[in-house]
DNA sequence: GCCTTTTCTTGAACGGGTCAAGTTATCTGC
DNA sequence: GCAGATAACTTGACCCGTTCAAGAAAAGGC
């Protein structure tokens, strides 16, 4: 991987959205590109195989000034906690495992703002359309027991 | 209001989903009837002006059975807990304030089944579309302070 | 390099939701 | 109607993702 490009991308990315380059906040996007709606949990876990003193409530913060400058999106599926991925301002969307709770990506086939012409929106100022599809991914599908989330 | 007739159709709601018919159960119905989109707190609350004995745990435990048999729908947008309403199988949609979080109904200019063709599916067996509208509510987009989420 | 401001660490607390054991009430069959 | 089986409810503890608060550390502008 050409990881020093990315990291000076990243560099620029913080940079522009005014938030000072740190080391916990870089390892956080290296966590978030390299685990895709990967949830706190996780991002901490992944930031703290290279930056083993990050304290869990940098991760928190982190992600919430990330998610703040438009740097991630924050998802969060009903009965999920938040998960973060680097793709941003393209409009997909996400299929969510009823079963196992796995999150894909997925392009909308309308176009590029799906849906957002509500019929009647009572008068709410609308600047986003979000879709999520809910079903079983291929691995939760083919099994004997459809269901086992916990 | 004639609730007579609704509580004879609760009634038959949950006999209809093999549910026993309890107390608790209909004053949750009812709950859930008159406070659209409220959140399990609220059902509880509501619930105990007419049942005060109620628990709250056998309010969590009705909203899940009653959401599991499709009589009642769950909703969670990110950063919300769970709300509940009674109108079901519609496919309607919400929109949902970022700034007081109040949610309405949306119904899909596009049909009944919108965008359910996502494009590529991963290979997921997809049986549910779900849009969430997000923007400011009247209230919050004509205030000054665009913004007061606490 | 120094100063200001942001960011991070530490550690406690909050709250929606769940778990578990025992009691109560609904429904079925007689 | 009544008794038994089982679903549903009460009580109370607990879990865990997330947030709050105070002080220490480090990034960036001069």
């Amino acid at each position: 991987m050409d990881d020093h490009a990315t990291e000076a991308e990243f560099e620029q990315l913080l940079r522009g959205a005014d938030l000072r380059v740190t080391r916990p906040r870089l390892a956080v996007l290296r966590a978030v590109r390299r685990h895709p709606h990967a949830d706190t949990g996780s991002v901490l876990a992944a930031v703290r195989t290279e930056e083993p003193t990050v304290s869990h409530q940098a991760v928190y913060d982190v992600l919430g000034a990330l998610a703040d400058s438009g740097l991630v999106r924050r998802i969060q599926p009903a009965g999920s906690v938040a998960r973060y991925e680097l793709r941003v301002g393209d409009n997909h969307h996400h299929v969510v495992c009823r079963s196992c709770g796995v999150v894909a990506d997925v392009d909308c086939a309308v176009g590029v703002r799906p849906c957002l012409d509500a019929s009647d929106t009572h008068g709410f100022v609308i600047d986003e359309a979000e879709v999520t599809y809910w079903g079983l991914c291929p691995d939760c599908s083919t099994s004997t027991t459809s269901d086992h989330r916990s």
